[in-house]
DNA sequence: GACCGACTTGAAGATTTCTGCAACTCCGAA
DNA sequence: TTCGGAGTTGCAGAAATCTTCAAGTCGGTC
């Protein structure tokens, strides 16, 4: 296997390790949003939400449409929702009672 | 949902986000191996891949135990093949013939 | 067509991450 | 007890990422 397939996949999960792209794509799992809708459900400047939005974009996991004034934001694929799974479960390997994130984490249904 | 359980997930795909620890993680799915073979496998100097390690240990992604005079890691959790198989699903999704990588990337059996 | 809300873009400074070198520890063999 | 192989750690310069501010675009509405 090449390099090139190695770095493909780093800069995929770099690119969600970010907690304003992460929150963003936990909201997009339940369907389509304005980006009106994403900034008020997440604490962030509104052009620092664009700048995250476009590096979601530019990595093609989310794309975007006009709907009249409002642009709206979707997952490009919902495989991006078993990432996010996967993603919860390790963390529940590793963090093991290590401090109260743990409790956290279980009340979050898994789907 | 608070916001450091974000800053949690946002860490983990972080830790995930590079080259050689991607690498790292995909020949310890077959199992514990020692340092020296790692090496052996993956183009970099001794003291990047053992700060590359050092992140994935710290992270709790991997740990790593004596053996001898080698020393071994291992995955802390099978849960990360899981994540590594569902990378691959998303990648394969975003870049549908996006570019050259994909026809790779379809030849990498899924596990 | 002027105005406002909804976003995006560009750029700069601050912060974080990476890489490679040098020095150091640990173990086993001679 | 000395030596060499196997790894790790500390650090500094280089590179990438973040955050914020100012300016700009696009649609609707009055």
């Amino acid at each position: 296997m090449s390099v090139p397939l190695y770095q493909a996949k780093a800069e995929m999960f770099r690119t969600l390790g970010h907690p304003v792209r992460i929150r963003v794509l936990e909201l997009l799992q339940n369907g389509p949003r304005p980006v009106r809708d994403l900034l008020a459900e997440i604490d962030v400047e509104a052009s620092n939400l664009s700048q995250q939005l476009a590096v979601l974009r530019r990595a093609g996991i989310v794309t975007s449409f006009r709907d009249g004034a409002l642009v709206m934001y979707a997952l490009s694929t919902p495989d991006v929702a078993d990432l996010l799974a996967a993603g919860r479960r390790i963390l529940g390997a590793v963090l093991t009672d290590r401090d109260g994130l743990l409790v956290e984490l279980r009340s979050q249904t898994p789907r």
